[in-house]
DNA sequence: CGCCTTTATGCAACCAGTTGCATAAATGAG
DNA sequence: CTCATTTATGCAACTGGTTGCATAAAGGCG
């Protein structure tokens, strides 16, 4: 399980509030981990009392805002944990699971729901490149730029990927629809 | 959620039993969702409450094996369910979340993990080219056909890209390595 | 000042999927 | 025939993630 690991990740970067890594998680890692705000403070809450994060000003009276910053035993669980050999996770996608169906109970209206996600795996590949246009311009010139340009490339390609996808299922589908009204 | 409805599928395409849908979900439809026996089991269970399936032999004595077949309101359910519109699921990588944790905290053995899962999306898409050229040698016949194509098509070019960003992912790695040992 | 909205925090219940274990019938090897 | 293994079924507990709701402070407006 990745949340607590994304969260010291992002604390490292710079200790933060809960609410202000709920924000956080929506760019940047948040593009391949996204998390709500109750799972956020929930495992905040945790990590305190595993003593690998704390939080600042503990009694700052005003404002309820509590930051964290990670402790050395938060880094070190996050050196050993990112070393650690993982299974690629099997694919899982409902959208195929549809399509099986179709095949066996004929044509419904899934094309439409294609079409739709089709514009809104675009939209999304526009945002990842437009922010790959405004950060990378160069390229990356340190090694944690690099990875972050790695990670965003990611993103990069599993959506040219999903547009390709749609695009070709749509050709299949509708040519159906075609053969079906003629 | 899809289980209920890749279960219908597939007792459509053929009706058995509990363990032959484990078996076959190991294939096919398995490729994009997977299932324990358990769950399978549970759910079962629950679209025959539900009227969507019955048990075939319900009382056949000998061997406690039970099918199932899919009911008219099964069919029913099955195309409402294909039709609907849903939200694409937003991508989640525990990888990603360990290359921005990298960049972070410096090297790890990140790199071999990396090159391990290489190599199984490597064979995973041999095993699908595979399939491909034995099922699909001159394209497919048929609209059902089609479709199964399709879904295998999208697992081909998940592992492609799979391979192509483990590759990129490797030689990010690999650099700083040659850097860190000079 | 007093009120409404937004921001920040949090509890509790739920849901889908996993894990660990159990049990009964079928099969097959000695 | 009998015992060990494999196949088929299932319960219960757990985990990670989601949803719905609640509450308290901060900020802005009349």
């Amino acid at each position: 399980m990745s949340l607590p690991h994304a969260l010291l990740t992002a604390l490292l970067e710079r200790p933060c509030s809960g609410s202000e890594l709920a924000g956080r998680f929506d760019r940047s890692i948040g593009f391949f981990w996204q998390a709500t705000h109750q799972q956020i403070y929930r495992e905040l809450k945790r990590l305190e009392e595993l003593g690998w994060i704390t939080a600042l000003e503990p009694e700052a009276g005003r404002g309820r805002k509590r930051a964290y910053q990670v402790l050395p035993a938060g880094r070190e669980e996050l050196r050993r944990w990112t070393g650690e050999a993982q299974e690629p996770k099997p694919l899982r996608d409902e959208l195929m699971v549809r399509l099986r169906a179709e095949a066996v109970i004929g044509p419904t209206d899934l094309v439409r729901d294609i079409e739709s996600r089709l514009a809104q795996h675009l939209e999304k590949l526009a945002l990842y490149q437009e922010i790959e246009r405004r950060d990378f311009p160069n390229g990356a010139d340190s090694r944690q730029r690099e990875l972050q340009h790695l990670v965003l490339q990611a993103g990069v390609m599993a959506e040219t990927l999903w547009v390709d996808f749609c695009r070709k299922a749509i050709a299949v589908l509708a040519a159906d629809e075609d053969m079906a009204t003629r």
